[in-house]
DNA sequence: AAATATGATGTAAACGGTTTCATTTTCGGA
DNA sequence: TCCGAAAATGAAACCGTTTACATCATATTT
């Protein structure tokens, strides 16, 4: 129209069109490159089908989480994919109350009314447990998130459990550490680790950083990895190939997960769908450096 | 008012008020963990002063960069941080054009009128050649980003040639290689690196990542890091630490810099401050175990 | 050729807040 | 008691698009 440098003015459409084209998306933190990766897969499909992105990191704070689907609502964001951890919150029927389509990411639900796109974490936590016996090993200890923050966390040491017992093995609490997913937590996990009468020979831990640290922490104490002690983690990020020794660990498909994800998200929206998509993605198992048969004393 | 759940629309709000309390942040890709965690400040210092955010990646690529600013000026964002790694790019003119608030990181500009907040490229590359200078390596090699696209390649390596001109060293052009930013870039320029007659004893690395790829590619070739080879990274990612051997690596302020962006583009918005902010952050050199002395043959 | 259907064109009414301005109320001081 | 200034209240205009609707020209059908 006018000579002047027009542009668009998307307040205003999306005001009278009651649409804006923005996804919200919410994850722990972005500083963990997992999720880094969901927000990349995200955002790519998004971008190539018309939408853009607002991001909110909720630093593991279900408070920060609410304020933020709060926040997306008054921006009047299309839709919102959720990434947080959330165990036993009352995240989903606030979510189903805000009429906003929605999909879950990262575990499944019971409820067969919402959209998730996740992977098994406790099959997959069988595996690793699985992978592990079968290589002799019988005191098999777990780095875990926090239980009663993280569902995944909860079905990951459930598969473990199950695992543990399917092939008779004692289950020993002192062997199972609720931790966070920093460094630090691995390393101060692994040393209290070593510290026990009977330490374990094997450990699984929530995630590869769980699991660098871990093994920093064994190599400091003199043990060499994988010969006195297998370590296995959980993700597969991108550097955990590089590392030395090469960590074994479960790789999860987290840019595949983010693209399903924001496409069910834009297929909902655009009301090209309307019954709720559940899909369970694959893992796959690593076999890297870090693991080896357990040697019989 | 009503019973019925109202929630503010943000839309008819910044439509009236033009303003929408949200600011683009435009990077190179979120995958990278030092773009996730300018991010990150980015974000924490915005949500504490109340504003969302919109995230786009560019995958270095200059159209897709111009087409988020576009983007960005639809909706209506209240202002711009920029963390692209153009080199000789309109990007500036074209800002200016926009009349939107904005502020560069990661590097300096000559133009005294725009914001920024970045560190010395150039001081900060001298002094990593310098260091290993000083440890007697004198065949020093580079493997460097893209020239042509990133400003920030371009000052490393001036402070390079720089450092090795001031030490009577002569500059050896196949010892420097433009590369992309991935493990595999760091490995392939290793490789190359070692089939030369007179291979370097030392090699600094544009990125942390690089620097691994190098390490991995030079241990496959049964060489000893450091012993027979020394590599040091840029950025400091916090894996850099835990690796084997820790890398010795550049530390860039990428968290503080989000958070200045942040501070000044805000400022700027609420018209708190008139005048361009210039700031230059200090980095700082992280020696540990993947440098070490040359020895004399 | 008249009637109906089709399409193009233009106008006006939302969308849901902010902001402006006029009006009324409040309150202190002479 | 009265006046003026400051504060509170209320109505209307506006932000820049979409959309619904009415109008009018054109094409199709009988």
């Amino acid at each position: 129209m006018k000579a002047t440098h027009y542009v668009y003015n998307a307040l205003a459409g999306g005001l009278s069109a009651r649409k804006t084209s923005i996804l919200g998306v919410i994850i722990p933190t972005i500083t963990n490159p997992v999720f880094a990766m969901v927000t990349k897969g995200i955002q790519d499909y998004s971008r190539q089908h018309g939408y853009s992105i607002i991001l909110g990191n909720t630093d593991y704070d279900e408070e920060n989480e609410m304020r933020l689907i709060h926040l997306m609502q008054e921006k009047r964001t299309d839709g919102l994919i959720l990434n947080g951890p959330w165990r036993g919150a009352p995240i989903v029927p606030l979510m189903k109350k805000t009429r906003l389509p929605f999909v879950i990411t990262w575990q499944t639900l019971e409820d067969r009314g919402v959209n998730f796109v996740a992977f098994d974490n406790f099959q997959s936590s069988y595996r690793i447990v699985e992978y592990l016996v079968g290589l002799g090993h019988r005191r098999i200890a777990m780095i875990a998130g926090k239980f009663s923050v993280s569902e995944r966390a909860m079905m990951r040491w459930k598969g473990y459990r199950k695992c543990l017992n399917d092939h008779h093995l004692p289950f020993d609490p002192h062997l199972v550490l609720e931790k966070g997913y920093t460094h630090s937590d691995g390393k101060e996990a692994m040393s209290r680790l070593l510290e026990l009468p009977s330490p374990p020979t094997a450990v699984f831990c929530g995630n590869d950083i769980l699991a660098i640290g871990a093994i920093v922490c064994a190599k400091e104490q003199g043990l060499q990895v994988p010969r006195d002690l297998s370590v296995v983690g959980f993700d597969d990020l991108e550097f955990s190939a590089y590392y030395n020794p090469p960590l074994t660990t479960m790789a999860v498909p987290a840019y595949e997960m983010g693209q399903l994800a924001a496409k069910i998200l834009i297929a909902n929206i655009r009301g090209e769908i309307s019954t709720p998509q559940q899909c369970i993605l694959e893992t796959k198992l690593m076999i890297r450096g870090s693991t080896d048969k357990k040697e019989n004393p």
